[in-house]
DNA sequence: CATGAATGAGTATTCATTCAT
DNA sequence: AATGAATGAATACTCATTCAT
């Protein structure tokens, strides 16, 4: 077992989390482009030339970032890792509160967005998001196919086709252009009853 | 009949739609704020103090842009612009046809998911965007309604509701995260499970 | 007798002085440096290429302002067209009127004090304020000297270089920089009480 | 003792010194506007960035530059630092010097012109220049006074009236604008007579 | 580990001036 | 006599990054 790198001090450590933590702020602030670096390490107590002791240039701060966010930011909040035994009604929680958080903190899902789009000329966000996104695909796939074995879910349904499509309705959804009024209020329902078994 | 302010001429017309042209290129390559004036004017063959006689700032033009965008770019190559007369067919080549696009052109995409974002802090950006949407929700709503006319679609689905779901179908879409292969591919004809009627 | 130009119309005559009284207002508003052609033509209802027209270059609209801002706004505003036979009142009226005046217009003050400075490497310029202060100096002078005659001036005093003196005491006084509160206001006094009679 | 901040060291002091000095130069060159950053760096062996690292913006160097003036420029040469023990020497001095000196370095008595009028938009400058001014007043009021004690001086005069026009005096001097040849050389003389007690 | 100092390469924007028509 | 179009040359300011200490 060769040890390339001295394990960090928990002082180390410590500041390493203080970055991201001030990173993601900031970034949720301004944007992934619009953030500052200066301004980061200073939120954090720190100079820049320290902050680029710990992440040699911004890119390498941006992937903790995401790390952090998807780690942090992405799961308890939605909902997605409570045990459902109604897949649909765990559906609709997550749409639900995707809306109310989007509406609450845009700059959380600009940051998301603007990272997902930075993923396609960077290796590494890119296996980040894939990974998270497949994740994601699986647990919703898995909801469907119980609603399935319940009877709660139409049978006819593709789970692997109707989660990409679902997951597609949650990514366009956090952008909240500007609609006609009305008809968002109506989509957690619209979804159950484009997803369930007539009978219900 | 006099004319003693002359209107603008041909020739400042022609040059107004190679910036705005140059401009489009320039943030499909590099994205909204990643795109350079000095680029822009140079690829229309002009100087920058002149970019700035007919666009005042870089925002000027970005709203023009957008303006150039909607009405050039998302009618004709989406097939918006076609008489339809089965909903569900023109929605499924909308989907085909925007996940094609996407892969083609994924800057005009981002450039669009980037003004969407902008469009929060620049009423001007807003009121074009909430425009094209608005249009386009009621296309889609539109092309719903006569399918539950034709018997083709679900008499049970909310035609805005479903609107605004397909919207946001369509807007994840446009990101193509990373997902799953396969599943995608599947993803125009689950749409049509979703909606058609079932005995179709 | 030659005539080299053509007398211009009436029309160009009244345009030359709307642009010179434009020029004015835009330098007592924002300097000589600060104030723009643009704003200056377009103040005079004008495009900047017809004010190019009249003034090939600013300095040349720097100059007919000057020659302007002499002829109509320092003699009759400071009481310098009237005939006064008491020197001593004539004094002090000027004193107290530039310094009410300084404090309505301080741009006005500005102008001037910059085309003073400017006239250090501009003949046209250099000539014009040499040829007002001759002038403004003969009047002083010609006061302290009627004073002395009167028995009201002291008779011991140089009259030209008196009036230097007060020249100096004039501009200075425009300049208006922060001083201790009071003194100010005895400054009309005190001048009389330097210059007059004992007896008196 | 440990220091964990560690306080500018001495290169970074010469540096700022070395800016302070160029900017100096090159506002007495040409003026408080027409100075260019890129210059003031160039001359101080620089980048602009660096500048820009010791004063964020042209403004905070312009006080600098002020402080130091007023600090560096304004005492010894004008031999207001000496102890006088005859006031109306001393004034006689100060004005003498003050010619030379404003015949020497005319960009000098620009520059301090200029700060003069900008002051009365920036507070920090407004404050340098209250201050300087003030000294400067109590300064030429002590002569005064002194010269009253000492029978020299005019016992009638209001000492802080008196040099409130002195102050008036010298600012209207140092702009030296074109006036008729002579009077100028009296004019150290006449202010003598005009302040000394006529047996003197 | 940490930082003060320094910088290369931009960045949008400005403005008096010119010229073909 | 007038102007729409065009521009050269600048201008202050920015920001991620580097490096000696």
């Amino acid at each position: 077992m060769s040890v390339k790198r001295a394990k960090p001090g928990p002082r180390a450590e410590e500041r390493r989390e203080r970055l991201i933590a001030a990173g993601y702020r900031a970034m949720v602030r301004s944007g992934l482009e619009g953030a500052r670096t200066r301004d980061i390490a200073a939120e954090a107590g720190i100079t820049i030339a320290t902050l680029h002791y710990y992440f040699p240039t911004k890119d390498d701060l941006v992937r903790a970032v995401l790390e952090h966010t998807i780690r942090q930011q992405m799961l308890a909040p939605l909902g997605l890792d409570t045990d459902w035994d109604d897949g649909l009604a765990a559906l609709r929680t997550l749409v639900t509160g995707l809306m109310r958080h989007a509406d609450a903190e845009p700059g959380h899902f600009r940051l998301l967005n603007e990272m997902i789009w930075a993923s396609r000329e960077d290796p590494a966000l890119r296996e980040m998001i894939a990974a998270w996104h497949t994740d994601w695909h699986a647990t919703v796939a898995g909801w469907l196919r119980g609603g399935q074995e319940d009877g709660r879910v139409r049978a006819d349904l593709d789970p692997e086709a109707t989660a990409t499509l679902i997951i597609y309705v949650v990514l366009g959804l956090v952008t909240r252009p500007p609609l006609p009024d009305g008809a968002e209020d109506r989509l957690g329902a619209e979804l159950h009853r484009l997803l369930a078994t007539v009978e219900e």
